[in-house]
DNA sequence: ACATCACATAAGTCTGTGCTTATCTGATGC
DNA sequence: GCATCAGATAAGCACAGACTTATGTGATGT
């Protein structure tokens, strides 16, 4: 259970708003820079964090790499989620069914 | 948004293994320190981390104090998982359901 | 009243981690 | 080949945070 990875990567808010701006569809290094302030080696640093805890995954093209939300994260952070279904308040009662499929 | 406290607070592997054991049940601290190698005030510090997180809540019980999960904090995982719908695998797809209620 | 318990808080130490500057790798275009 | 670009890696620094010991606080029992 590598929730540890995936946890200690979104602690951070620089990480989670790189992330963020994933989910509006891949981009590369460069782009995902713009706007923040945040120097090249800084996001590439947090770029590594995002991929080794299997939050995104990267494509080469070029000279570019493009990045892109990977669904595997997710996943596990929902399997983690799950395992607390009981404490869900009621009225998110439809949770139980989806929390059941993603248990298989 | 708040999702910042929720993760740094879940980042430290002692901490979810403790909320893991309240998923069983309320417990005070000295029972949550039980089969775990971790001082009094380790205990004590981790356990206000997880209470300003939203994570956990406490109510007083003569001198002990029973901790619990809320279910809040869960509710704001979820609340951050839902704005990545879009790459969730389609076998979940019931999802869509489920999030589109705690939207609300 | 006093000792003891359950827990919180204070202050200090040490490790982890996010940043910096500098350099390296590999792809592109002339 | 050579300059340039996108990006990764290295090394050092500074701060955040998880621990420690010591002490404080409020409730319980005699």
């Amino acid at each position: 259970m590598e929730s540890d990875d995936i946890f200690r990567a979104l602690a951070d808010p620089t990480r989670r708003s790189v992330f963020e701006k994933l989910a509006f569809g891949a981009m590369n290094a460069s782009e995902l820079r713009r706007g923040i302030a945040i120097s090249q080696p800084a996001m590439s640093q947090h770029l590594a964090v995002l991929r080794s805890a299997g939050l995104v995954s990267e494509r080469r093209d070029g000279r570019f790499v493009n990045y892109e939300v990977d669904p595997e994260g997710l996943v596990r952070i929902g399997e983690w989620l799950a395992r607390y279904r009981a404490y869900w308040p009621r009225r998110i009662d439809d949770l139980k069914a989806l929390l059941k499929d993603m248990d298989q």
